[in-house]
DNA sequence: CGTTTGGTTGAAATGTGTCAAACTTTGTGG
DNA sequence: CCACAAAGTTTGACACATTTCAACCAAACG
C-alpha cells in the first residue's frame, strides 16, 4: 500500500489545534497568551484510511502530526520481514514529533483505523517553542513520555510473558484512552485484530489468539470486533503486572475508584 | 545494596562539563557564549563504585547527573523480581535528564562498572535551556535519541532470538562507543558479566553462555573479563541484522571502512 | 450469495527456561 | 605469593512456552 501522499480532495483544509491544547493543558497551565499561540497555528487537517502509512522509516519529514480522531502505530520490520508495533497512538498524540530535532525517520507510523490527522510544519512549532519556552516544556515531556512507553514496552516484552503481556497492553491502552475521555466505564474502541496485536506484543497470531480465549474464560474482557470491554479491571491490572506510573498520569486520573491497587514502585517490599 | 547517597569524601566537590559539551557540539555548532555557558554549569562530581544505583524507580530528583566515565545501566523490575535492563549508558550520556520533566522515576539507574558522574541541579538546567534555545533543542535531541534506542529495542526483544539480539546488542554498543572515541580498532570496555546481558536481552543467563559460545565460534568477536573485541564486523552486523539509522549518528562517524553495507531503511526492496 | 477477512483448532517442531552441579577465573587477606 | 573465598562460566538433562503449518470455520462485506 503506499504511503500518505499530499492530502487530495477529501481533505478539509484547516482544522484547529484544540485536541493538541487540551493535552498540553492537561499537565500544565497555561496563559491565555500560550493558549492564543496554540490555537493560531496552522494546521492542515486530512483524513486517512485504516492501514496507510502516513510516515516512513527512512523519510525526512518537514511536518509532523497530530492524531485528532482514531488509532494509529508505529511500527517497524526486522530485514526478514518481521513486523514489531512499538507504539499504539491515541487521540491527541503527536506520534512522530521527534522528526522536529531527528532529520530521519527511523521508524514508520500507520493508521489501525480511519483517522483524522492534522499536519503541522516543523517550522511553525520552532517558532512557537522559540516565543514559549514553556510550551516548548510540554512538548519535550509529551516525548519524554512516549519514551517511557517504549521503556516499559521493552520490560514487558523481555520479562513477562504472554498472557501477562497482553493484559499489559490492554491496562495501557484503557488508562490511556480513560485520560482523554475515551474509555469511560472500561469500554473503549479497539480496532486492532489479532494479528496486530501479535505483532504489538511480539508473539504469533495464534498464540495471540490462545491467550486470548485464556484471558476471556477468566472473564477479564470481551473483546469483539472493533470493542473492548473491561470485565474485571482488578484482577486484569494484577496478571498484567500493571503499575501505571510510566505513563505519568495523576493518581485521581486513573480508572478504578480507588478499590484497585497498582503495584506502585515499593509495592515489592525492599 | 543501598543507592548512592549524598557523595562522601571521595568525591572531588567540582568537575567540569566538557564531556557533556563534546557531546552537544558533535551535531550542533556552539556560540562561543553558548560554550561558555555550558562549562558555567555547576557540576558536582562523584565516583561510585560498581553495581550501586544512582537514582530509583519513585525517586523525586532535583538533578540529573551526566557520566563521566565508566558504565551504567536503566533498569527496571517485574512484580515477581524479575529485572529487564533497558539501556546502557557510555560516557557523555545524560541517562536521567528525563527527571527534569518527569516529576517521578519510573525506573532506576545503576553502575555495571565504577563510573565518574557529574551532578547537575535541574534548576541550572533549566536556566540554560530558557537562555539558551539551541541548546533546549541539542538536549531534547539527547532525550530523542534515547527513545529511539528504546524502540529498537522493543524490536529487538519482540522479533528476534536470541543469537541476533545478542549480536544486535554488541553492534550497538560498539557503535556508540565508537562515536566518543572508546571503541577505536573495534575493541572496547565491555563490563558486564553473562549475567547482565541476559538482563538486557530478554533470555536467561545459561542460554546467554550457549549463544556467546555459538558466536564466538564463529569468529564473530572475543569476550573475556571485561574485555569485547569484534573479530568480524560485517558479519556481526548482519547476524544481528543492525541498521545503524536509530542512533543518529553521522554516516562517517561508523565503523567498517566503507567496506560494511548496513541494511539501511530501503536495503529491504519494496 | 460468494468472497474476503479474521478467528479457531490440532499436532508436531523448536527455542529457550530451569535446576543443579562442576568447573574456572578473579580477587583478597594472610 | 600462596590459599582460599567469591564471582562468574560451563555442562547436561529435562520441562515448557511458544512457533509453525495446515486446515477449517465464522463473521463481515459488497
Amino acid at each position: 500500500m503506499p504511503p500518505f501522499e499530499h492530502p487530495g480532495t477529501s481533505t478539509s483544509p484547516q482544522a484547529d489545534a484544540s485536541p493538541l491544547l487540551r493535552r498540553l493543558r492537561a499537565t500544565l497551565h497555561l496563559t491565555e497568551r500560550e493558549i492564543d499561540a496554540v490555537l493560531a497555528l496552522p494546521v492542515q487537517a486530512a483524513e486517512i484510511e485504516r492501514h496507510v502509512d502516513i510516515v516512513r522509516e527512512g523519510d525526512r519529514p518537514t511536518r509532523s502530526f497530530a492524531l485528532l480522531e482514531g488509532f494509529a502505530c508505529t511500527f517497524k520490520f526486522t530485514g526478514d520481514g518481521r513486523r514489531q508495533i512499538i507504539a499504539v497512538h491515541v487521540p491527541g498524540d503527536i506520534p512522530d514529533l521527534q522528526s522536529l530535532h531527528l532529520t530521519t525517520m527511523d521508524v514508520s507510523v500507520g493508521t489501525l483505523s480511519p483517522c483524522k490527522v492534522g499536519f503541522i510544519q516543523h517550522d511553525a512549532l520552532r517558532v512557537l517553542c522559540e516565543q514559549h519556552p514553556r510550551i516548548t516544556g510540554a512538548l519535550w515531556r509529551e516525548t519524554l513520555i512516549a519514551a517511557a512507553i517504549s521503556r516499559e514496552w521493552v520490560l514487558n516484552l523481555g520479562q513477562r510473558q504472554a498472557p501477562s503481556r497482553m493484559a499489559h497492553l490492554i491496562c495501557e491502552m484503557i488508562v490511556r484512552l480513560w485520560v482523554v475521555g475515551l474509555a469511560a466505564d472500561l469500554r473503549c474502541e479497539f480496532p486492532v485484530n489479532q494479528g496486530e496485536l501479535a505483532d504489538a506484543i511480539g508473539v504469533s497470531p495464534v498464540h495471540v489468539n490462545r491467550v486470548t480465549q485464556d484471558l476471556r474464560a477468566q472473564n477479564l474482557f470481551e473483546w469483539k470486533g472493533r470493542h473492548l470491554r473491561v470485565l474485571n479491571w482488578a484482577r486484569l491490572v494484577q496478571v498484567a503486572d500493571f503499575d501505571p506510573t510510566y505513563l505519568h498520569v495523576p493518581a485521581d486520573f486513573l480508572p478504578g475508584d480507588g478499590n484497585v491497587v497498582y503495584p506502585g514502585a515499593f509495592g515489592r517490599g525492599a
